[in-house]
DNA sequence: TTAATTGCAAACACTTTGCACGCTA
DNA sequence: TAGCGTGCAAAGTGTTTGCAATTAA
């Protein structure tokens, strides 16, 4: 439960060093998924000097090494990123605010069996986001911007 | 049942132009997604002559009006388009080989309803794509690149 | 020591935009 | 004819890369 992900680290094979420390640390400290500038611009303001490529650097490490996972939703052109979890995720995004939640559980089990006979993949995953206007959103007006 | 597209751009309000046309008729007459470029490569091949920002331009003018529809997929870092049926949509998509098909039905009509009552978001609608190994990749080895 | 990491600047791929000209309705 | 549609070139994003300097192990 050490805060600076040595361990984790370590298990992947990678060097500590203070700016994979900090990249993680963001991501761990950030209840949704983030675009690499957000992560920047996030150090930045935490006084740590770092470059931006360093942080597209770090982020796909990470990610190659499955500390992080990225991944993209539709009318966001950015990848984004969060640590890896391991728990099979899906998302809730307003269309209003553009807000990311996560949601617990996956309504797919059971059709992905069904999915596999029906064509002969083999069906390794699967991506799910869902799209609606949050509480706030569809309160004031049509969710107007 | 022409196949100029005449009465669907005149119900959008859609100047019909030599571009709208043929642009139509290649996603028309693709059986999946494809990019601004496959369709810019397409028509050069067939002898039209368009420029890419035009693409990019009638693409967007389509989707806008709801002829066509936009999608984005994990991997494919350009925005795909295929003829709007109207019909609710899933994509299989090998990882593989990376060819994409379409699936019939969507197994998240109830599911939607829960999470409206659990979340208290109003659900607009959501993305789900499945990954997996088609039936030669999954053959040939592990789906080896 | 030495190989992995980083900063920097330059290159990249995809997409959008400004402007003058051309064409549809 | 009026104004939408298009070509062209240039600018914008988000992201990647080459190389020399730095740093972790």
């Amino acid at each position: 439960m050490n805060n600076d992900f040595s361990s984790a680290l370590k298990k992947s094979g990678l060097r500590k060093t203070k700016h994979r420390t900090a990249v993680l640390g963001v991501l761990d400290g950030s209840a949704r998924p983030v675009a690499a500038e957000d992560v920047y611009l996030s150090l930045k303001e935490d006084g740590v000097s770092i470059n931006l490529s360093t942080v597209y650097r770090v982020l796909d490490t990470l990610a190659s090494s499955g500390l992080v996972t990225r991944l993209s939703i539709a009318g966001e052109p950015r990848s984004l990123f969060e640590i890896n979890t391991m728990e099979h995720r899906h998302y809730l995004v307003c269309v209003g605010c553009n807000k990311i939640e996560c949601i617990e559980g996956c309504p797919l089990k059971a059709y992905e069996k069904t999915l596999e006979k029906q064509t002969r993949y083999a069906i390794a995953g699967h991506r799910l986001d869902i799209y609606g206007y949050c509480p706030e959103c569809r309160d004031k007006g049509r969710g107007a911007k």
